[in-house]
DNA sequence: TTGGTGGTTCGATAGTTATACAACTGTTTG
DNA sequence: CAAACAGTTGTATAACTATCGAACCACCAA
């Protein structure tokens, strides 16, 4: 048929449900968005606008770089955080494929 | 600029959230998978495609309705659902335009 | 009415998870 | 080396939630 084959490789379910577990804590969800709006974003920053541990924040760039959302590196002493757009994409396009029914 | 204004109301940061608890689990992503598949669906075949209690269905569908994900109709003695594509794809969209960043 | 079927609500339980503190690793600077 | 700073990991706890059985409500048919 003519519907072409997706371009990215589909998400396994797993990943898919680790995205979606990722997505659902607000926490995670305004850090993603905060790494988002700048280029990159070194953890220290983050503990610092959200009142919670740095444990906690730790914990939860774990969750996302675990999903896929995220991606990290470690810039001597710091560690640097961006968004996986990719991943982001891909996961708004199965869920609207899953669900978005045909039309 | 050309962006078009949206013609949906952007979500609440409460009901982000309720889509986001919605979608994250696997067993309520079947479901709204399956109620996308059919025109409607009835809730007693839900209960008869996943081993769980018909109080556990009840109790997920109740989510996702609460989430604005599936919109319920009493058809006499039965329950029909279907899927709110445009809370759906509000939600896709939110999503990028909180974490898709510029890009 | 009585019964039967479909769904909801209640109460309890088990599993998950967000969080913090403390201890630890890794890195830079004296 | 030691000290200071950035992050991670381990352990514990509190909150949440998925699940079920049982009781209940809504509708339909005798």
């Amino acid at each position: 048929m003519s519907t072409r084959p997706p371009t990215r490789p589909a998400l396994s379910e797993a990943q898919f449900t680790l995205i979606g577990k990722a997505l659902a804590d607000p926490r995670r969800m305004a850090l993603l968005e905060t790494i988002s709006g700048g280029r990159e974003c070194p953890c220290a920053r983050l503990g610092s606008m959200f009142a919670v541990s740095k444990a906690t924040i730790s914990h939860h760039m774990k969750e996302l770089v675990t999903a896929g959302l995220v991606e990290s590196r470690r810039e001597g002493q710091y560690v640097n955080y961006c968004v996986r757009r990719d991943t982001l994409q891909a996961y708004t396009a199965e869920l609207l494929r899953r669900a978005g029914g045909k039309g």
